[in-house]
DNA sequence: TTGAAAGCGCTAACAG
DNA sequence: CTGTTAGCGCTTTCAA
């Protein structure tokens, strides 16, 4: 028994064959007679054989994982967006090699090099904002590149997004519809074109429906959930307060119904909410978030999938690819109650 | 200008130098002159020259990466054990593979077979159950292995956990103190040591203070913030209902503090609520929930230090370190109030 | 259907 | 201080 981790000249020997032919075997080729490769099979069984990734990596030019660089994997949408990855690599035979920026952006353009030369075979960037800084780095790495859900407008890549515009478009209808007529926006943050086009949504339903937006009516919620509440809060503390609330994403929607009921009124009879992204938790909380949903798996999957074309030189790459959004109506949104308006007198 | 990455070579070529010598630059070993150091930097730099991980790994033995097995990257505190794990790899120069199991079973020996050949330096099992069907595949492997936030108890790795019974303890005493006499408990899981052990805090932190522990407080939870509603929603119809609620994790105590909402109380007025946990969203809810927190960025860090201590073969590996757990006080939790019986009568 | 030769890009060990 | 030699474990030709 050989000290050490077996290698493919071990099985050979055991099995009393070429390496060539362990490795045809064990890389499923065709060409080998039934006999060799069952017995190939037995001596690597019996010898626990597990080829060597960084030496196959090496002298296949390809490491059969791709990477994924994401700021953090703290977010709930982020997870969704890397599980639908996860799924879409596992199917296709590769690993996922994830990667967080930290925010750090000193070495980031460096840490995407390294990862780009023997490292992983293509790199999903899943950046909430701009992938400026490493456009450089990434332009010259000679690996296939895609971005998903950022709103960044002109990446140099091909992106994967979600309809954010026809999302909120959707959101509203359905508040509208329901009759509410004055309706409150907790927005995102400012400098992700995401937070502009569901923005933008909500303004153009308004007047769609022969509404005036009204800046009173619009709130920074930050993406967060105190800050949800503390827009939702300033929001209900305005005469005549609005009957719905539409937070441009579901952690600032908690916030928003938490809100509610601090002020002793009730989702949705009193005020509805509506939130943005169906994280998993929307469908948790009580009451359940009507919500507007981002495929975000789907997302990762679609990422995934465009790298897989290139990289196998099948299919077509779509320069701009933006995943459908839908309304999923749960139980945080009904009719405005007729005689009661909101009072937070203190 | 030559087609395709850039090597050693071109970059000795460029440099009039050895290849050698350009590995000693590129690793920073002692034994280059200033001059020689400075002019192949500079063709680094002109040639755009990034260091091959595949080859580097091959002919070191190493790959400077660590691997991160985990269940899934969703919920919370496992994606805080990551951030902790990858802020202690980042400070030691090194990767992070991060490799999830997706409860598919099947072929997960087979996959952390691959990692521990060629791909990884060493293993960060971060399990909530057991470790078993690994073992196998883990033993056999070549790199060190180390098991963190899983209540196994009988791992043949070393170990990183926390406190969890006296975390329950202090939960418990927090409540004693306020003058709570009537506990409920939301357990979680019973096959998670774990659970096991938040619970056993409970019971005995009900002894020490002369109450007996009453079945009927006790109610399942999962885990879940659904599970947590549903089980304090039974809690608080008991007759008499307890005026606190110790849950064993912070998501059932998001979805405990719902119930207690929606049957018309106030938290903590009517009833007090006490998490598990202390991810992120504790102190972002509304009110903040007062909760025991486990240090699990720490846990991560502690984790890789594990694994560094074994590679570089300094400092001791600790069979079992337990990290200490802690109160965090926030807003959910006040006395009981006086002549409030809650009531549920429907 | 099988195998021999060559080399992927890098570094450890030693020699000059 | 610098360079030579050898080889990590595998796969790609191409020949038998």
């Amino acid at each position: 028994m050989p000290t050490g981790p077996v290698t493919l000249a071990d099985v050979a020997r055991r099995a009393d064959v070429s390496r060539m032919t362990v490795s045809k075997v064990v890389n499923n080729k065709a060409g080998i007679s039934e006999a060799t490769r069952e017995r190939v099979y037995r001596a690597i069984d019996e010898l626990g054989y597990v080829a060597n990734g960084a030496a196959r990596a090496l002298s296949a030019g390809r490491t059969n994982t791709l990477g994924v660089v994401v700021p953090s994997i703290g977010p709930q949408y982020i997870s969704e967006v890397i599980r639908g990855a996860d799924m879409a690599a596992r199917e296709a035979g590769l690993d996922l090699l994830i990667s967080t920026t930290q925010e750090d952006l000193r070495h980031e353009s460096q840490n995407v090099g390294r990862l780009t030369h023997g490292l992983v075979d293509g790199l999903l960037m899943v950046l909430p904002r701009s992938v400026d800084q490493y456009s450089q780095a990434l332009l010259r790495a000679h690996v296939p590149v895609v971005v998903v859900a950022t709103g960044n407008q002109n990446s140099p890549f091909p992106l994967v997004d979600a309809d954010h515009y026809h999302g909120a478009r959707a959101a509203m209808r359905h508040l509208l519809d329901l009759g509410h007529t004055r309706i409150g926006f907790i927005a995102g943050r400012a400098d992700t074109a995401a937070s502009l086009e569901r923005f933008r949504g909500y303004q153009e339903g308004l007047l769609t429906a022969g509404l005036i937006p009204e800046p009173l009516l619009v709130e920074e919620g930050h993406y967060t959930q105190p800050g949800g509440f503390a827009a939702a809060t300033r929001l209900l503390g305005l005469a005549p307060a609005p009957t719905a609330i539409f937070a441009a994403n579901d952690l600032s929607a908690f916030g928003a119904v938490e809100a509610v009921k601090e002020l002793g009124l009730r989702v949705p009879q009193d005020v509805s909410v509506v939130g943005f992204d169906d994280i998993p938790q929307a469908s948790q909380v009580f009451p359940a978030l009507t919500t507007v949903r981002q495929p975000l798996t789907e997302m990762g999957r679609a990422g995934v999938k465009q790298l897989l074309n290139v990289l196998h030189g099948v299919g077509a790459v779509t320069d701009r690819l933006v995943l459908a959004t839908e309304l999923i109506d749960r139980a945080s949104t009904a009719p405005p109650s007729a005689g009661r308006v909101p009072s937070t007198a203190n």
